[in-house]
DNA sequence: GTCTATAGCCAGATAGAC
DNA sequence: GTCTATCTGGCTATAGAC
């Protein structure tokens, strides 16, 4: 029993670190160009004993991305902090969060389009129900922030549902990285500002 | 003479119907899951003769991006309609149809990360040459609606441009247009506000 | 469950006839 | 320049020994 809880142990260790390398390798190539090879270099094992962990290329990166939408669903459900009491800015805060993410270099990014990965994740009823749950709380801020006047009412909800979704892909962060011209927080703050506040100007509060 | 003209007009026409194909597949699947054979498929002609016009199948997208540059440097220097008088408004005007050709499925898209493509992309001085031009119109456009105080001062123009930039590769008008609930008008200037006055209210003008 | 070795497949690119 | 047929390399996935 001991025993049989040890080993399920170094179970889950060493698939985490699987998931930590395909995450890492989803966020600098994405699916298309991560080759399993890569995956099993960078854990340090054989590529066969990956196979007796994941069924497939397309389970690992769906893994991965369980684990990245438990994550969200713990920023989301952890308990706000005083200075954030508002629907607008606990989602303003998630946004920093994920854009941080993106910054470090630890987003995996999934092709939006045509892929054997789309259908995998689709017939995954873990992800989808966690899909389902980050959606639905970030729905409900969505729809009381539009109640206290803070996100424009012309917007249907899904409008900026997806809006928030794409700034897990959004480009501009590494991009602006590479330059090496500013600090990660600088970028994620003018992202930030950029996404909420948009581009043009704003009278003076 | 006239007999060598018309064959290269023949050339020429055929090129372009090669590049539209490209063009299409790059908006449907990307360049990273195109593939060769489907572009020869869609014009009707054999593999082989695509590589008598094209030497690879990164010199293909990247030709269909040049033609695409070359278009928006068209819609860049076009005369401004007498509506459209600010720097602020043409750059709005700008956003606005790079977003219907999204929307119309007729926007190349290019693996922002890690490929092949970019050592092609970076070695095109066609491409080169355009991406800058386009880019110092855009710049000046920037710089001038921050002086007129249409855009937020607080953002370095470089982030503005990249920003707008990256409008191109949004997935969200796609998914809005996937849902079948809405225009594809009416997306174009969701996105397109977003972009612009970000999610946060506004007070009324 | 880990390894080495390899099967099987697919896509980019080319040979060579016309 | 167009075609058919083929080469080549790389990648997913598996066989089989330990």
């Amino acid at each position: 029993m001991g025993r049989l809880a040890f080993r399920e142990q170094v179970l889950r260790v060493r698939e985490d670190a699987i998931l930590t390398a395909v995450n890492r390798l989803l966020a600098d190539k994405g699916f298309d160009l991560m080759t399993v090879d890569e995956v099993a270099a960078e854990v340090g094992i054989a590529k066969a004993s990956l196979y007796k962990h994941f069924a497939s290329k397309e389970a690992l990166a769906a893994a991965a991305l369980v684990r990245l939408l438990e994550r969200t669903m713990a920023v989301v459900e952890s308990p706000p902090v005083p200075a954030e009491a508002t629907a607008f800015q606990r989602l303003r805060s998630v946004v920093r969060w994920a854009l941080a993410l993106q910054v470090a270099g630890e987003m995996p990014s999934l092709p939006s389009q045509n892929s054997s990965l789309r259908a995998e994740l689709l017939s995954s009823k873990d992800y989808l129900d966690l899909l389902m749950r980050v959606s639905e709380k970030l729905g409900q801020w969505i729809v009381q922030a539009q109640a206290d006047g803070d996100i424009d009412t012309r917007l249907p909800p899904e409008v900026v549902l997806y809006t928030i979704y794409a700034r897990g892909c959004d480009p501009v962060p590494v991009f602006l990285k590479g330059t090496g011209q500013y600090s990660d927080e600088q970028i994620v703050e003018w992202v930030l500002s950029s996404c909420l506040d948009g581009l043009r100007s704003r009278p003076a509060a």
